[in-house]
DNA sequence: GAGTTCAATTGAACAATGTTCAATATCAGG
DNA sequence: CCTGATATTGAACATTGTTCAATTGAACTC
């Protein structure tokens, strides 16, 4: 067959990604095949290697739409809170609420492992080091000048814990202990570790 | 080809388990195939599916096996510590020890996931709640009679917390960040946390 | 020891996977 | 209407998990 004039290239993209992101918040990593996302847009395997350099990059491109939408509500939650606390709880709370709106596609994020060696693309960590950055900003005012080693560290504690908490509260590898909501232990988290430090400052 | 007499049944099992743990050690999850196992322990690929279930059961008859090292390391951990404090950073500390012991072999672990729906079998589950239960006597010194819930949440708050910073820690995902040593990150958190209960408590 | 039974072991088979690539059918420009 | 470029295909290849009839060795009986 040759050129279809059904869709031009970049929507083509946009199409498959929709596609592949439905598909993983069904049925999540394992269920992403190159014959079935082809088919679900209408065309065959080869078309997804002529807009993708292979399924890995589907996944990641998947994930960095989730990373950007993560980025969206944190940056939105954050706005107009009175101070560093109520910020850090906005983010946490918006932190859980986004890993509970897509609970198929939280667990592939965290699941997806490229192979062997192989680096992320640069387009990917830039979106991670983004949503660090952005933690860092929160916690700042709480760190006076000349603590912004600990500022980092306490940023990247918590970005940490938060992961934590929120990867193992959708995983079903808990599913018969008693559940606790994800807020509450993200509360319990932010409260008590900036209690620890409001009380290490004095 | 009929029976042999190179192993017994049992043996036969540590074998292919050893093997298993070898190659997911190695070359993670992907590496692990049923071919290859059966080629690095000498047998046929049927063989394998004599033993066990599936490949989804020899992943988590290693990572169970981990799990036991885990605890074991833990409980070695705890012993003789003069308080709660104390013990639970040394706990901490053996936790991120044994991440960092095997990085591939605790990548696997987090990475592993099985097919939709299909609840972990009893046998895992146990042990998973054995290290809960191992997190909360920890810290039940300090709760007094009438905190079992406080201490519950706090225990998988800290529990979830630290498996976040093992496998951020771990990922490749921030190789091109600074990188903080896990242990430093894990006694940030459990010092800070600790500072904020007990500054709650007054 | 010969014969029987039983189970461990195999290797071929099947369906499905990621990925490549020559062939081709269609579009855009002249 | 022709020509060149290219998007698209579908067949091909190697590999995967998993099943199962057939076979072979070991153990038991007489």
């Amino acid at each position: 067959m040759g050129r279809r004039s059904d869709h031009k290239r970049e929507d083509l993209r946009v199409l498959a990604l929709a596609a592949a992101r439905r598909i993983m918040a069904a049925e999540g990593l394992r269920g992403l095949t190159a014959r079935r996302l082809a088919r679900e847009i209408g065309y065959s395997p080869g078309t997804i290697y002529n807009m993708f350099e292979n399924l890995d990059e589907v996944a990641l491109r998947v994930n960095a739409a989730l990373l950007d939408e993560l980025h969206g509500r944190l940056t939105a939650a954050l706005a107009g809170q009175p101070d560093a606390p109520a910020a850090l709880r906005a983010m946490a709370h918006a932190y859980m609420d986004c890993a509970r709106a897509e609970p198929g596609l939280w667990n592939a994020l965290f699941e997806h492992q490229l192979g062997e060696g192989r680096p992320l693309p640069d387009w990917y960590e830039g979106r991670i080091m983004r949503l660090f950055r952005l933690a860092e900003e929160v916690l700042a005012p709480l760190f006076g000048p000349g603590g912004e080693e600990a500022c980092r560290r306490s940023a990247r504690v918590l970005w940490s814990a938060l992961q934590g908490i929120s990867s193992l509260a959708l995983a079903r590898k808990l599913d018969s202990l008693a559940q606790l909501p994800a807020e509450v232990m993200a509360d319990d988290l932010v409260d008590t570790y900036l209690a620890g430090l409001a009380a290490r400052r004095a």
